[in-house]
DNA sequence: TTACTCATGTAAAAGGTTACATGATTAC
DNA sequence: GTAATCATGTAACCTTTTACATGAGTAA
């Protein structure tokens, strides 16, 4: 499956809500945080109709404009859904994870604490080798002035440290609260 | 400009590299960490060399396996580069952030000081618009449970909220090592 | 024998962006 | 009168990914 089309029935596992709806809550991106294409939307919705994971609800007509197709996920579309969010990504698809982070409420605490688990296993491994990586850097050279580019480099190794840092604390901080079953 | 051919300016402004080679360095996601595309490298490198930005410094062959042919940037090349840095890019493409500060060796340490000053104030800003939004959906419940798609909303901003405190986290870095010129 | 590495490259398919078309309405 | 909003959708283009092709050598 597509991830427009994950996109889109992850959007609509929450509620039913019309192709040009989408295109609002995907514009924002604090409600939403996927890379947001525009127009391959309707084709994909189409297509996630006709294989059965979204049908049409109703018609929203409003006075003198066009009508709103308001589409509903199905019980097939909840279930492809779910599966997806439990399978193992590769790691280092930022956007796909936070797309399975969107559809956490879909599945079973337990599960997801241990999801959360390996996952902090993997932050804490490459912290570990990206510090290794600065002590390399470093030891090259003693002074590393702003002109040189492993001053560049090393910058953004520690931007990676900083990255992985706060998605080690993140992970802990949500076993917590899946643990207490409360955010 | 395209992303893939001011990436592999990127490279070949450190040192003169191959096809292979630079392929080879965006595959460890340590040294380099741009999302890797495979083969339109070859392309794109023909497309530099005819605008002259790059230019074939030569080849090495090595007994039965096929010429390598080594690339190195043109002046011209670099000047692009660095019109490029310097330009203030749209927020949210972190890529091309990254890309950014690969590349801010060349840059005087200033500039970028001021670079980085505004990059903080956008990171402080968005980090206050996400407090807002998790306090508006906290109230709309008083207990959120990991069943409630409320759960999954929140656990993902908050998850913003620790990304964006270390991206400013590290600007303050930057700006204190650029100020003692040392990293 | 099979599979992988080195090194170049091409072709086809999939995915994504930009621009456009419709048409009534409201705001400047 | 111009532009913007609401709502659907299509067409053309550009970018990206996947797969293939070559061909010697090396490791299981």
């Amino acid at each position: 499956m597509s991830s427009i089309q994950l996109v889109l029935l992850s959007l609509l596992a929450r509620e039913p809500l019309s192709g040009y709806d989408m295109k609002q809550q995907m514009k924002g991106r604090i409600n939403f945080f996927y890379k947001i294409n525009n127009n391959q939307l309707y084709p994909a919705l189409s297509k996630l109709e006709t294989e059965g994971l979204v049908q049409l609800q109703s018609y929203e007509r409003e006075s003198y404009r066009p009508a709103k197709k308001i589409y509903k996920i199905t019980d097939m579309g909840i279930e492809r859904l779910k599966e997806w969010v439990i399978k193992p990504s590769e790691p280092g698809n930022w956007d796909e994870f936070l797309l399975m982070q969107y559809n956490s409420w879909l599945v079973a605490p337990e599960v997801l604490i241990r999801i959360m688990e390996d996952r902090k296993r993997e932050h804490e491994q490459r912290i570990k080798e990206y510090r290794v990586k600065v002590a390399a850097l470093r030891e090259q050279n003693e002074r590393l002035t702003s002109e040189n580019p492993l001053f560049s480099s090393v910058a953004l190794i520690e931007m990676g440290i900083l990255f992985e840092s706060s998605c080690r604390e993140w992970c802990d901080k949500m076993i917590d609260c899946l643990k207490k079953n409360e955010m």
